[in-house]
DNA sequence: AAATAATTTGGACAACCGTCAAGACGGCTG
DNA sequence: CAGCCGTCTTGACGGTTGTCCAAATTATTT
């Protein structure tokens, strides 16, 4: 009896952690929300705690309170980040019935990203530049850069089959080419370059018959 | 007479004002050197003029004399990096006579800077990431890149030229895949990946046929 | 050799940084 | 209602930052 009241009690205590560690969690992703828009604005390097804190309703003190660390912070950002992304082309991907409607869906989201998250994009070429000066971000940039190389390669997978084909380039250069090619129309875009949206949709539409 | 003698002395104040300038210049360049030693190891964002001073010969307030500011002073750091890097497959692209010689000779060069300037080259990418916010850095980086493109062009240009064929892309193409996979590569090799070096070469090997 | 200009030094400044801790607030439990 | 606990606010801390400047040093000209 004591034995089955103590486990009823642990039991109770258990869910009632769990929906505590929920509600925190919740709470950090709440926060890195907040702070992915203060680092989409003004990059790593000038971005502060007390910046992220003055342009959010929170105070500074909950960020130390929620975070153990700057970097814990922007981990967390960076991780939800990814979550958004990578399945950005999926929707295409699955309905798409012809090389044709893949091609013109997968161009559309492509200008619409470029253009309506830029700031999200620079910040992801930013803290990838920063992992290769900073351990601590490794492990995440990793396994999201393997993450978009998934995403691609679903592209491609799918047009070849469309085509009844089979994709003539590896995984790992075919995300090479796509990255290379957005990160270069980001940088122009943002450069005000009227002409980076177009290059690079023309770009990617003579490119893509050619790798499957 | 009077005209002749004031020509004169206008000339020499011209001389000696350049003079003046050029050797004003070499000390950017010099001090822009040092710099580029402390930025390669920390990163732009951790980088202080202090901290560049103190790895070097140098005291912070000579900086200040020579840049009118910390940006005045990274952009002539990459401008002078630039110089170094455009040319470095040059000697291999004008020697090699033949296919295979090109292939090997471009893969020595770039697996060899991959891993004795892996320093310099995540330099490169933080601050083409950094110019995604400050405007000021723009100009120079996008120059910069242009050039890069230019000289993987001359590569595939040669390359094709020994098969009797010509390049099958853009180059602007051929550089976002290039630089997409160094940049995947360099980010591998500092986390100690053992692979990240033998699987470029590997990619580029079986990359090269086919753009040609 | 004297005077003028260019260069270099090292300290002072205010502003900002990440971090921390003491206390206030509000809901929940006993 | 009293006490506790998780949450949050606020202000303070030591250290670092970019910038500036007056004085010292060196180079150049007269």
């Amino acid at each position: 009896m004591a034995r089955q009241a103590t486990g009823a009690a642990q039991r109770v205590a258990v869910a009632t952690e769990a929906l505590r560690d929920e509600k925190f969690n919740a709470r950090r992703i709440e926060l890195a929300e907040a702070a992915l828009e203060t680092l989409g604005e003004l990059g790593f390097a000038r971005t502060s705690l007390r910046e992220i804190a003055q342009n959010s309703a929170f105070t500074h003190g909950v960020f130390h309170y929620y975070f153990s660390d700057k970097l814990d912070l922007i981990c967390c950002c960076v991780r939800h980040y990814k979550a958004k992304c990578v399945t950005r082309y999926d929707e295409v991907v699955t309905t798409a019935q012809s090389r044709d409607e893949l091609t013109e869906g997968f161009l559309a989201k492509l200008a619409a990203t470029l253009e309506n998250e830029a700031r999200m994009h620079r910040l992801w070429y930013d803290l990838r530049s920063q992992a290769m000066f900073e351990p601590a971000f490794r492990k995440d940039v990793l396994e999201i850069d393997k993450s978009l190389e998934a995403m691609i390669w679903r592209i491609a997978v799918r047009y070849a089959e469309l085509g009844n084909k089979k994709p003539a380039s590896s995984p790992a250069a075919l995300y090479a080419l796509f990255d290379g090619l957005f990160q270069s129309a980001l940088l122009r875009h943002l450069a005000n370059d009227e002409k980076a949206v177009p290059d690079l949709l023309d770009e990617v539409r003579r490119l893509l018959p050619t790798i499957c």
